[in-house]
DNA sequence: TCATTAACACGGG
DNA sequence: CCCGTGTTAATGA
């Protein structure tokens, strides 16, 4: 029965991308396993088992340096997976990012002896991976355009974006200090940039959270 | 010019 | 009181 669960589950958020029989499979060696917003699901250096497939909720991928801290590379939502869990999985290597749970939710964990065995068996599977790898890699550039040619008050309004859209919520429950973390800057600025935007109307400032009054889509 | 660091006052929980 | 916030002054890239 919890088997049930786990494929309805599944269908969810994969029903229209694979096949029946791949689903079942999926469900039958599948680990479901559910997270709150704050979890780290994947560490930097941690070896990867078992392939994650996000069910629900969303998490957000982090680079972390030693010294120059940490930057938010992109979010994962519904139906996605992480390109560097796949090419984890498939090399032993090490996780090169961290995954933190931006909301609560759900992971369907795959064993990595079944990923090669579907790579053989199911095109959808292939074509999932491939696409994985080319959906990823299209944030990453944008998280580099971002950085390379976004002056920070263009980066911060694009962070604030997308964070109400994973969350489902105009009213953000974040620090100024957190903001700034997650985009390798200092708290001044965040406050700054806010202040000011703000003052143009785009957003209301609250302790400890942000009330978004600009259009999402 | 614009970001960072340090420092400080304010105020709500 | 503690912590998040708003601001300034000094310094650096």
């Amino acid at each position: 029965m919890d088997t049930e669960l786990v494929r309805n589950q599944i269908q969810m958020a994969y029903g229209d991308r694979f096949e029946a029989a791949l689903l079942d499979e999926m469900a039958a060696t599948a680990l479901l396993v559910q997270f709150s917003p704050g979890d780290v699901l994947i560490d930097i250096h941690q070896y990867i088992r078992r392939m994650p497939l996000l069910l629900s909720g969303a998490i957000k991928i982090m680079r972390e340096d030693p010294d120059e801290g940490e930057l938010l590379l992109y979010f994962l939502e519904r139906g996605d997976t992480c390109a560097m869990t796949l090419a984890c999985c498939m090399g032993e290597a090490q996780s090169e990012v961290r995954a933190i749970a931006e909301t609560s939710g759900a992971l369907a964990m795959i064993p990595v002896s079944k990923m090669e065995n579907w790579l053989g068996r199911y095109k959808s599977w292939r074509h999932f991976v491939f696409e994985s790898y080319n959906k990823r890699l299209t944030e990453m550039l944008a998280a580099v355009d971002s950085l390379a040619f976004l002056k920070m008050d263009q980066r911060l309004l694009a962070y604030l974006r997308e964070k109400a859209k994973v969350n489902g919520s105009q009213v953000l429950t974040i620090t100024h200090q957190d903001i700034a973390y997650e985009l390798n800057t200092s708290r001044v600025v965040v406050s700054r940039l806010l202040k000011a935007m703000e003052n143009d109307n785009q957003i209301r400032l609250h302790r400890n959270s942000i009330e978004i009054l600009f259009a999402l889509n």
